[in-house]
DNA sequence: AATTGCATTCCTGTATACAATTATACAAGG
DNA sequence: CCTTGTATAATTGTATACAGGAATGCAATT
């Protein structure tokens, strides 16, 4: 499969604009104007058009015609819909993964972890911005493991919709680590090419994380506002 | 949840070459330029390239910079994990549609199932294009019917995706009747409020189609070309 | 004071113009 | 005959220009 690079403004535009919004900079129903986003970039508005017609698609803006793109709210429903549905999808991703990893990726996995547990034994504490980019790290090499496109193309959307409402990576300390240990049992499960065992933790997960979600109130019947 | 309706060239142009590719006029690999599609509909490149981009976003086109637009393959193997995912989604749609399903679309299945029954009984055979429609319209309100923006937004992908194959639509008259009896349970477990009858039995119809791919070579590790 | 009508202004939607990149054709050299 | 270099054409990427809705402000009216 090959990779083409975008050195174009369009893609950088495009994600900018969406780092912005997970960044929280644009905030739920800020509107985007084209002109304002374009001067403060320093490019016309064609591109700024053409990626907030795209972030539209992805969930993340909402586009009335001839009045203006605005910020997507994401409940927190959505947010619960999405681990839901998570805790369906891992499991199989896992099972995949058994089948389809390389030794590369194992490597890559491995690594993350060490690092994780790095970060959670320091001395001076541990960063929890580093320790959710790792979470993130390792889950998307799982996915890209699975073999599948499909699957991964899913799971990866999920995740960067979640991570959007960073109001949900508020963990404890407690949670992190017994986080990281759920990844370790799933990559020796992996690495035993034990499918049943790796697909049953990587679904208890998924449930755990969500446990701890319930905790701050996230939970199916959330409407909020 | 207002709607807004969307009279521009852009998003006429986006629907135009979405069909254009589900239909096969455009195929496989197929490059699209931007000054062709816009002559033979009358637009500007502006709108034909909004739309390429979002495509893109959709799956059915891949851009490469620079070079241009080109039509997505979608390999047998793609459709077989786009079941396989449904297999483990469909049976959470119809759980979470016995708790949030309207008494309209309860009639509207009850329509689309009368329909289809109708279709497989008439005397000058059965269309095939018509029962698939229709195949697809139950599931659209189910997935509808579920509450969740999020789980529906995928399994409206997924089916979108498959459609465009449509190699996938060869079903047998048999397994066309057995698909329209499953439909009848589904709906009749959502009747009763059974979420844990309503969720198995949509698992299972989706394995069953499943079943019904794997005869004509359909499976996971099917790599084609 | 609230509401309607209208003009102005702003913003989006589309077309066109120009720049940058890539593909193509063909000739020169190995 | 195949490779490489170069000029030309074709195509994409971006900016700008113009047309058409939508929002805003203000005055006139009730």
């Amino acid at each position: 499969m090959e990779e083409y690079q975008d050195h174009s403004l369009s893609g950088r535009v495009f994600q900018k604009i969406r780092e912005d919004i997970l960044n929280g900079k644009y905030k739920e129903n800020d509107e985007l104007r084209e002109n304002t986003i374009g001067r403060e970039l320093g490019v016309s508005r064609t591109p700024v058009r053409e990626a907030l017609r795209q972030l539209e698609l992805e969930g993340l803006v909402t586009i009335i015609p001839n009045r203006g793109a605005y910020v997507t709210g994401i409940s927190r429903k959505d947010i619960w819909d999405i681990y839901m549905i998570r805790s369906h999808l891992e499991g199989l991703c896992a099972r995949w993964a058994v089948q389809h990893i390389t030794e590369e990726q194992l490597d890559a996995l491995e690594e993350t972890l060490m690092l994780s547990e790095f970060q959670m034994n320091k001395e001076s504490g541990f960063s929890v911005q580093q320790v959710a980019a790792l979470d993130g790290r390792f889950h998307a090499i799982l996915y890209e493991a699975s073999g599948s496109r499909i699957l991964s193309h899913v799971l990866t959307d999920f995740h960067n919709y979640v991570q959007m409402a960073r109001k949900s990576s508020i963990v404890s300390e407690e949670r992190a680590r017994k986080s990281i240990r759920e990844h370790r049992q799933i990559l020796r499960a992996i690495k035993e090419r034990d499918a049943e065992m790796a697909e049953q933790l990587a679904n208890e997960h998924i449930l755990h994380v969500m446990q701890n979600l319930k905790k701050q109130g996230y939970r199916a019947e959330t409407a909020e506002k």
